[in-house]
DNA sequence: TCTGCCCGGATTGTCGACATTATTGAGGAT
DNA sequence: ATCCTCAATAATGTCGACAATCCGGGCAGA
């Protein structure tokens, strides 16, 4: 029956609807509403939330309920800086340890996202980039790294909708691309991770700028 | 009352009991057994067994309950080189960062740690070996990564219980450690993130040796 | 003896109700 | 008009009970 899942369904729908933009940042969780809203009972939102609290989507305050995290640029950037030192590492170990198949299928994604930018697709390609980045986490065989990483993401994915591409940004981003995977398929560990960092530099750079001039938004590049 | 902290008390107890290795790995958690002992109600219980989960700690199994979670071989050498990726960024910020203050602390701790490895106090050294971290971890100014080489600590720290010293390890241990002070001293983010990774690398060296020779309890160094 | 089935105990998943606590707004005193 | 008190309201923290599920032992049949 349904019944089997009804929390971890909850939990899911919860947070998809986080990610998605569905809540407001900031914006009051009231457990009553989220049980009829989910069809579950409180018990099972109120899993959920703590669930979320812990992965840093929602903030709980005692005896004041939960609300949606509304992440400052500070800790945006914080979140990057982080991102950035664990997929360096990622990057080092899918050089390692990447099979061919890992290979091919980055190379795959690799080649899509060429077409994309020849033509001009720039949506597309930034589409296709949290793919690639997957797949190096795949490669890299470290779910303790993976797993954090994509929490991590998720954190700071309410920025990413935002997304400004800077007109010949892409171009630089696919030539970033090629030499992480050049330096994957090479199984040479320093150079991934060389390659990655540049890679990451530039967001972070980007963005430590947005947040300076803090104009409004803080519109950023994707990876 | 103390009942506007029963949750929370019983996660803190929990969480230190597991820590502390009063449970054994592996060991089933049952939630009605944890509710007699912490003198707490079930879903209070159950929201720390959910934490603890999402922590590492523990391990939870739809229908089938919470055990403490066991780490593997594999698995503590990757969260340690997760952990010494975070600590090298850690060490970078500290160098940019570091007050007049928290400079002041650091300096403390290592006259100590000096002072104790002279008399040959290894297992003296080793406890403040933590706090030395830990001084650096504030003093970047991260909670995300400072929070999250908590975490990861947390999970690694049966481990450190079978914690052997190598003779001769601890002197050249405090060599490490002065030179990632003189680093943040010297405001050099650079020679700060070199040091830590020097020094972790180590670790890490030995760690992997262990697992490889893994004859019985893997044994290994203090950071 | 071995295999497969079934049943009973044990444990988790879920729910609604009650106690506790923060918040808000009205009303009165200065 | 401003500030304080305090009661009404809304939401959370907590609990025990019931249903669903899993695990192990016993039993029939080959």
């Amino acid at each position: 029956m349904a019944r089997s899942e009804l929390g971890a369904e909850a939990y899911r729908r919860l947070r998809e609807g986080i990610i998605a933009g569905r809540f407001q940042p900031n914006e009051r969780l009231v457990e009553a509403n989220l049980s009829k809203m989910l069809g579950a009972g409180r018990t099972a939102v109120r899993a959920a939330l703590v669930r979320l609290d812990q992965e840093g989507l929602v903030t709980r305050e005692h005896n004041r309920g939960a609300r949606v995290r509304l992440v400052s640029d500070q800790e945006a950037l914080q979140i990057e800086e982080v991102r950035a030192a664990l997929e360096r590492l990622l990057a080092r170990q899918a050089a390692a340890k990447a099979t061919a198949g890992d290979i091919r299928e980055l190379r795959k994604v690799l080649v899509d996202m060429r077409k994309r930018c020849r033509n001009g697709d720039a949506i597309g390609y930034s589409e296709l980039n949290p793919k690639f980045h997957q797949l190096i986490w795949a490669a890299a065989r470290n779910p303790t790294a993976g797993g954090l990483v994509g929490t991590l993401k998720s954190q700071s994915l309410r920025f990413q909708y935002q997304t400004m591409l800077r007109p010949g940004r892409t171009l630089r981003s696919l030539r970033e691309h090629e030499l992480i995977f050049s330096a994957i398929v090479a199984h040479d560990p320093e150079a991934a991770d060389g390659a990655m960092r540049d890679h990451l530099e530039e967001v972070l750079e980007t963005l430590r700028w947005a947040i300076g001039h803090k104009g409004g938004t803080p519109s950023w590049l994707p990876d």
